[in-house]
DNA sequence: TAAAAACCGCGGG
DNA sequence: CCCGCGGTTTTTA
């Protein structure tokens, strides 16, 4: 398993992943040892395709956290949508919607970031800030 | 271990 | 404002 890192901002976008299969994304304040997949640098100097390539461990198997990230995954670039959204389209229930998004392993990969409440914000660990980071980079706005 | 209670990145009443 | 929804985590025994 491999181990790297790429900066965004003040924060650093950590990755542990095996060949084209990531296993976990997180964003610490320091940088990991080694540099993270270059789809990662990629995608945070505002490339819509950057990820592409890349599979998410948390979208395999038949439970109902991967239905809904693999939901969630199906949002485009730029685009958001809304907990009630995804629960529909999964048959669960917004606040579980948002308990997966909690505990989504891999961040940027299955896009949390895009779901949103029906109004306001939403949520996102470790800082709400990122949140509004990312979708700004994705409207074209870099903020960092 | 197992069962119960608490906890939520929500939404509708 | 309050309560149910359903899945996870923590507490309790």
């Amino acid at each position: 398993m491999r181990e790297g890192s790429c900066p965004f901002g003040l924060w650093h976008v950590h990755v542990a992943w095996e060949d084209d299969l990531v296993s976990r994304v997180r964003f610490l304040r320091y940088p990991a040892a080694g540099g993270a997949p270059e789809q990662f640098t990629r995608y945070l100097a505002g490339d819509p395709n950057g990820l592409a390539g890349l599979r998410s461990v948390a979208t395999e198997g038949e439970s109902v956290f991967a239905r809904i990230y693999r939901a969630v995954q199906a949002v485009p670039y730029g685009e958001t949508t809304t907990y009630g959204e995804v629960a529909g389209r999964v048959g669960t229930v917004p606040r579980v919607v948002g308990t997966a998004m909690r505990l989504n392993p891999t961040p940027l990969l299955v896009p949390c970031h895009r779901v949103v409440a029906k109004d306001g914000p939403g949520g996102f660990s470790p800082a709400l800030e990122l949140k509004q980071a990312l979708l700004s980079l994705e409207r074209g706005k870099r903020t960092y």
